[in-house]
RNA sequence: CGGGGUGUGGUGCACCGGAAACACGCCUGGUUCGGGACCAGGAGACACUGGGUUCAACUCCCAGCACCCCGACCA
């Protein structure tokens, strides 16, 4: 990509207002721009971000059997009426009516969605487990969005469920989305620390919340020396014990039982021919949420410094007396992402939008490099000069 | 929902009861060209909305709206 191109440009100012870190570096670095409070368009670069979160997300969530589909984000009442939701959930939930008069609910989980799509297809044991995954827009109506994208009213999340012919079944592959989980964030370049938390009305002790430590996080959790967490809500130990940090939840996993199972009438005939309710988990990744959370953890004064795996490119190249053409062509034609800055613009400019950018590379070519080139790494400030080759085979 | 703060060119901000300042950005020309360059010229705001006070309101008062922060809340 060429960066004369790119839309937007960087900003110098942070927005009026802005104290969150996420909220100051992604809006100044071109990354999101705010509609209205709780509400984010993801420019070019932050959704490069997010799609490099959301496959790694994919591609666990494919490692563990799992299908992706997609499902709707408006919602007839009735179907959260079955489950009574549509009365208690009232607060979080935005609702609607059309010019037919039909009352309508924007999306903010998709249990009942997910139940109701099964039981029309589920008949015997054999059918299960089921377990099918999409990303997609979540509405809720928080009563205070805040701290730039890490709490919206309208954001992206990916959400699993799975259904089980047994109880021993669906703990298994609880356990086994719970290390999915971990392999995520740390590919994500997190330390998501596993929490035990409270689960609201429906869910006993063994929910779990993936939390990463940060400044500015909105959860105080409780670390023991085996680098479990137990969330402040539920907390009974002796905090001499522990270390108390605070932290921001990125994801939760749910187990559910046979609750919602019952009340839809998600039934299937099992081996000895009796009708059976499934066993159900929900397990939600908020990737806007994670993206914020990363900027919040890697950045210093001069901007962004994203993890390989997630950053929007993994070569900023910056050409100065006109250089760098050839060299961008290069990279393209061998398929490395680079963006490329080729405005005329001075070089001082080019380096601190880099910076603040945060690309994990940036590569140099000006009168001063010759036939090399200068690769300056963002996260530990090391440059060297390198062949052309060298950088190509990497 | 309770408390607080803020609303002024595109952005960030200043001032003030009496014809709206500065910086950045933008446009034109020239000089520059390795850490947000420089010179010259130029365009761009009737000050969130609606009331009120006053000879006169961007400025004071009231209401509303919006955004940010603290709290409450948080599948």
């Amino acid at each position: 990509m060429r960066q004369s191109q790119l839309f937007p440009k960087t900003i110098k100012q942070a927005p009026a207002g802005a104290v969150a870190v996420n909220h100051k570096l992604l809006v100044r670095a071109g990354f999101v721009d705010q509609l209205m409070a709780g509400s984010w368009t993801l420019l070019p670069l932050g959704w490069r971000v997010i799609n490099k979160i959301n496959n790694i997300i994919r591609e666990e969530m494919n490692a563990t059997g799992a299908e992706e589909v997609l499902m709707p984000l408006m919602h007839p009442k009735e179907v959260w009426e079955e489950t009574g939701r549509w009365n208690s959930a009232s607060e979080i939930m935005y609702k609607l009516r059309d010019v037919r008069e039909k009352d309508l609910a924007l999306a903010f989980t998709h249990e009942e969605i997910v139940l109701d799509l099964v039981r029309k297809h589920l008949q015997s044991y054999s059918d299960l487990p089921i377990k099918i995954y999409h990303f997609s827009t979540k509405f809720r109506n928080e009563p205070r969005a805040t701290g730039g994208i890490l709490r919206g009213r309208e954001f992206m999340m990916k959400d699993l469920y799975s259904l089980h012919a047994t109880e021993e079944d669906f703990w298994k592959y609880y356990e086994e989305v719970k290390e999915a989980y971990l392999k995520i964030f740390s590919r994500l370049g997190l330390n998501a620390i596993m929490t035990e938390a409270s689960g609201g009305v429906f869910t006993d002790k063994h929910t779990h919340e993936f939390q990463v430590e940060a400044v500015s996080g909105e959860d105080t959790i409780y670390v023991d020396k085996t680098g479990k967490g137990i969330n402040k809500e539920i907390f009974a130990g002796t905090e001499a014990e522990y270390k108390k940090i605070t932290a921001i939840e990125v994801g939760n996993i749910f187990a559910f039982g046979t609750y919602y199972s019952e009340k839809m009438g998600v039934y299937f005939t099992d081996k000895d021919g009796n009708k059976k309710p499934v066993w159900f988990g929900s397990y939600g990744i908020g990737p806007t949420r994670v993206m914020g959370t990363i900027v919040e953890v890697f950045h210093d004064e001069k901007g962004i410094v994203w993890p390989e795996s997630v950053a929007p490119y993994k070569y900023h190249l910056i050409g100065l007396n006109g250089k760098g053409e050839d060299l961008y062509r290069k990279l393209q034609d061998n398929g490395v992402e680079v963006l490329f800055d080729d405005r005329d613009v001075s070089a001082g400019e080019k380096f601190t939008d880099a910076d603040l950018i945060g690309i994990p590379f940036r590569l140099v070519v000006s009168d001063k490099t010759g036939d090399k080139v200068e690769i300056k790494n963002r996260k530990t400030g090391e440059t060297k000069l390198e062949s052309l080759n060298v950088i190509l085979h990497e």
